[in-house]
DNA sequence: TTTACTGCAAACTGTTTGCAGTAAA
DNA sequence: TTTACTGCAAACAGTTTGCAGTAAA
C-alpha cells in the first residue's frame, strides 16, 4: 500500500520490509495494544524473518515519528498502540488483560485545574483504571 | 522506637536492623517517594552495611504488609512511599522529579462511574499528572 | 554507489533468587 | 537451638547497542 509507504517516508524513514510489516500490523488492528514481543512473535508466525532488536528499534522510531504511542500498564513491559488524533485513557481488565479506551471531559478538565491550583501547567498525564467484570 | 518494632511484629516480620532502618527512613520522611537504589544509598551513607538485594526484599515485604505502596512514575524504576490511610494521586514535576500528592473527589467518582458504564467494577487506578512550573 | 537499515550477539538496567553463613526469638 | 533473615554473586526479564553485512535510494 502506497499509503503506508508515504507515512514512512514522511517520517524520514526508508521503506523497508520490517517497518512496512509492523506498520501494517498496527493499522490492521487499530484498537490493539501490542508489546515488542507480541509484534515479534506475530512476524515470526507470518514467516517474516525480523529480529527482536529491529522490532524494538522500529517501535522506538515510530514513537518518535508520532505514528504510535507507548504505554506502560503493568510496570514490567511496554505496549504500543497506533497514535490516534484524539487523546484517550485506558481501562485494563485485570482478569484477562483486555484494554478498553475511554475519554472523559470532566476528568480532563479537573486535571488541568488541579495542576493550575498547585502552580503548574499540565504537560501530560497517565490514567489507567484497573477493573474487573461487574458481577 | 517500640512503635516501629510493633509495626514489624504485627506484619509477621522479625525485627532486624535492615527492616528497622528502612522503616525509620520512610517514617522520618512521610512525603518521600524513594527508589530501592535511593534507600540503599542512604543506608550506605549512614554507615549501615545492608545489601541492595535486602533492600528489595524488605520493600517487597513492606508492600505485602501494607506498610508502603509501590509506584511506577517513569516506567523505568519503581518508587515506594509510606502507606497512608487516605488514597491520593500524584503530580510529577518533569523538570526536577518533585512529587506532589493530591486527591480529587470529582475524578474519583467519575472513574467509578466510567468503569460501571462499561460493565466493570473499579478495582484500582493509577493517575499521574506530568507538570511543569507555570510561567 | 552510498548510506541507512538489519540481524545477531553481547551489553545493560532494574530486580529476583540460590546459597551458605548470621542473628533474632 | 531453631528458623527466619542476610549478603553476596549469579540469574533474570526487558530493552539497547556495536558491528559487519545487506538492501533501499
Amino acid at each position: 500500500m502506497t499509503t503506508q509507504n508515504q507515512e514512512l517516508k514522511k517520517a524520514g524513514l526508508k521503506v523497508t520490509l520490517p517497518r512496512l510489516k509492523i506498520l501494517q500490523m498496527f493499522e490492521g488492528n487499530p484498537d490493539g495494544h501490542l508489546s515488542a514481543e507480541e509484534v515479534y512473535k506475530a512476524l515470526q508466525d507470518g514467516g517474516e524473518d525480523v529480529g527482536l532488536a529491529t522490532v524494538y528499534r522500529v517501535l522506538t522510531q515510530f514513537e518518535s515519528a508520532g505514528l504510535v504511542m507507548k504505554h506502560n500498564f503493568d510496570g514490567t513491559h511496554s505496549v504500543y498502540e497506533l497514535a490516534s488524533e484524539e487523546h484517550h485513557d485506558h481501562m485494563v481488565n485485570i482478569e484477562n488483560g483486555e484494554v478498553v479506551e475511554f475519554v472523559d471531559p470532566v476528568i480532563e478538565e479537573r486535571q488541568r485545574a488541579i495542576a493550575k491550583e498547585h502552580g503548574f501547567d499540565l504537560v501530560d498525564h497517565s490514567l489507567v483504571l484497573y477493573v474487573r467484570p461487574k458481577k
